[in-house]
DNA sequence: AAGATTACCTGAAGGC
DNA sequence: TGCCTTCAGGTAATCT
């Protein structure tokens, strides 16, 4: 399941190898998953250069340009997507799209087809996303406290809503309140200012290693050369429901919140 | 308004 | 060549 350290890996890895060159080719075997039709992405897109690669919480943009102008190709992975290069590699029924950069091809392959490409209008603000709130690794712990104070649902839901911070999802909110003692059925209007604070850090936290590691590879995430992420051993809670705290020894509970399956400690993170 | 639920997909795992 | 149900979870749409 990539989130914000796979993304990010996928995009530096991205941008240390195809930026500079052109992009001769477009093969779409499966169009759903793109958002206009191939004919508008392909004269869009080919012959022109890759010129910068970005991302927003989970959302990773493409930034294209010849003497024409510029396009932008944003891509969202969803559950399954995988973005990489392997030296052979004969795509699979999986592969919706190949890139040919000046003959390297770049596949873009995804199982469930949950996963989006989409051409927008800006590199780094796009309107598309316009309703997506800033990137968890950026916003500064005055206005996430602005965003999140007052609210009322579990933080749990208030930590997986991209609208209020991009880039958590399920493991690492999961591994962020445990780090930070938190419930995850705590309310944000019923925890402190120093609580808040140590959810924020805590998740910037984890992020970052979990990026140094490489991302976590829990169902079938690969890097761009098509090698698993390092961070699964790492996890504290994420997939180890019936195992012991790492802490305390506590045997750790899996529950139901905002419809996701949520592991925490019972005695580190206690519920009031 | 904000919170909660469901649809979109495929594959793995487990019950029988 | 077993069939069926459940689970996995990111986002948008739809509900209360």
């Amino acid at each position: 399941m990539p989130e914000l350290p796979e993304v990010e890996n996928v995009a530096r890895a991205l941008s240390d190898t195809m930026v500079g060159r052109r992009l001769d080719g477009l093969k779409i075997s499966y169009p759903g998953v793109l958002v206009q039709s191939p004919r508008t992405i392909r004269s869009a897109l080919i012959g022109k250069t890759l010129a910068g690669v970005h991302r927003h919480g989970k959302y990773l943009i493409l930034e294209f340009i010849d003497d024409s102008g510029s396009a932008h190709l944003m891509i969202h992975l969803r559950m399954t997507g995988q973005i990489f290069i392997l030296d052979g590699y004969i795509p699979d029924k999986h592969v919706h799209l190949t890139f040919n950069f000046e003959g390297c091809p770049v596949h873009y392959r995804d199982i469930r087809k949950f996963g989006r490409l989409e051409l927008v209008d800006d590199a780094v603000n796009p309107s598309a996303i316009a309703h997506v709130g800033p990137d968890m690794l950026e916003i500064r712990l005055p206005e996430w406290r602005r965003r999140i104070a007052h609210r009322t649902a579990p933080i749990k839901a208030i930590l997986l809503d991209q609208s209020i911070a991009a880039g958590l999802g399920n493991i690492y909110v999961d591994e962020s309140l445990f780090l930070a003692g938190v419930h995850p059925l705590r309310r944000p209007r019923d925890l402190d200012p120093a609580t808040l604070a140590e959810v924020l850090r805590r998740a910037k936290q984890v992020l970052r290693l979990a990026i140094k590691h490489g991302g976590t590879t829990f169902m079938n995430f690969t890097n761009f050369h098509g090698k698993p992420g390092n961070f699964k051993t790492k996890l504290c809670v994420y997939g180890r429901s019936g195992q012991s705290c790492n802490y305390c020894g506590t045997t750790l509970r899996k529950l139901r919140v905002a419809g996701r399956s949520s592991v925490f400690c019972p005695s580190c993170q206690p519920e009031s």
